[in-house]
DNA sequence: GCTAATCGGAGTATAATCCTCCGCTTACTG
DNA sequence: CAGTAAGCGGAGGATTATACTCCGATTAGC
């Protein structure tokens, strides 16, 4: 592959991922291309047609997420510690967008980052809850849609950085809410 | 006013905030109408435009809301209590629509509601706060933004009986975050 | 019954979005 | 540093969604 054809796709990915969480839907791709600063040809070209556009953005922020929060696994101290690194990465990784992919995941037909983000998502949850730092009544679930709620936009002419403070605030709220103890309020 | 004129104005209404709630953004005019049951001149002529009807909508959930929370309010024992009624019947009352009217607030012409919303939401914070169980850091924006959230769309495709769950569960949980104390599961 | 208010929705205007196509540009290769 | 195939951009036509009007049919209230 082309170097510039290989930029141009992540740069189209990037665009796309911004643009669903703004919207808080899918965007039109018209948008998506002028956001990447790519003609609308070059889209198409990457992408023929919606789902496949759809799919490549969720693996790619699923990748980059599951990769940094297993990073953020390996070198915490403790469950809590790795439940709260955890969240916050996710937000600031786009992990957001996957509500709009939400159809797709049942019959996808994707490798196995589905497995691997089950997998990332138990364990933290579990060893936060034999710390004993996590009420055993919340679940891998509540984590992870505390944390897509946290992504979407919360009110329409809100600019980009305020709502991902808002985002960051609220999963704040939402760690207490799941653990026994205050969290310390992170600063990313 | 005519009396079918009555009831079509709040089916059309009651349509608008059912639709909003379940895409999370405005509704198409034609969609808001046929889900109203009622013909698209009808909806011109309660709306002649769009911002009329963002503005009833907005006031008629509002109103109810207040209406529910202040009852709520009056008869709770504790500020715990009324607290986490007031977010719960929020949810139920649709408060969740005014993420789309938010443009719309800074210079509404609209009368007192909004005042009135503010000092209820305040007594109910204030409240719970001397009561102790509220922690001091929390704020009544805090609780205000947690409702929006909780109340947008989670993901596409999920019928919106489980979404309003979800709602309810996700409400618990900040509920948690936002006191010291776990707040009892409610029913609604 | 009468009538003025209200309704419904077919139908046109407008705008958004989709998508193709092809001449121009650029990264790689030898 | 040419040669060339891969890649790019975006004008523009097709398609679809949305906005809005208009008027004959209907109905509430007297």
């Amino acid at each position: 592959m082309r170097a510039d054809a290989q930029r141009n796709r992540e740069r189209l990915l990037d665009a796309a991922v911004e643009l669903i969480l703004e919207v808080g839907g899918e965007p039109s791709r018209d948008a998506i291309a002028s956001r990447a600063g790519v003609g609308i040809g070059t889209l198409y070209r990457h992408f023929p047609d919606q789902q496949s556009l759809l799919k490549a953005v969720a693996l790619h922020v699923l990748d980059r997420t599951i990769t940094a929060g297993e990073g953020a696994l390996a070198d915490s101290a403790s469950g809590g510690e790795a439940l709260r690194r955890y969240m916050h990465l996710a937000i600031d990784h786009g992990l957001g967008v996957i509500n709009i992919i939400y159809p797709l995941i049942e019959h996808a037909d994707w490798p196995d980052q589905r497995a691997r983000a089950a997998s990332l998502l138990l364990t933290i949850v579990d060893r936060a809850q034999s710390d004993g730092v996590m009420r055993p009544d919340a679940t891998a679930t509540d984590v992870g849609f505390a944390v897509i709620r946290a992504c979407r936009p919360l009110a329409v002419g809100l600019p980009p950085d305020e709502e991902r403070a808002l985002a960051h605030r609220h999963v704040d709220i939402c760690l207490d809410g799941l653990t026994d103890t205050p969290s310390t309020p992170s600063s990313g």
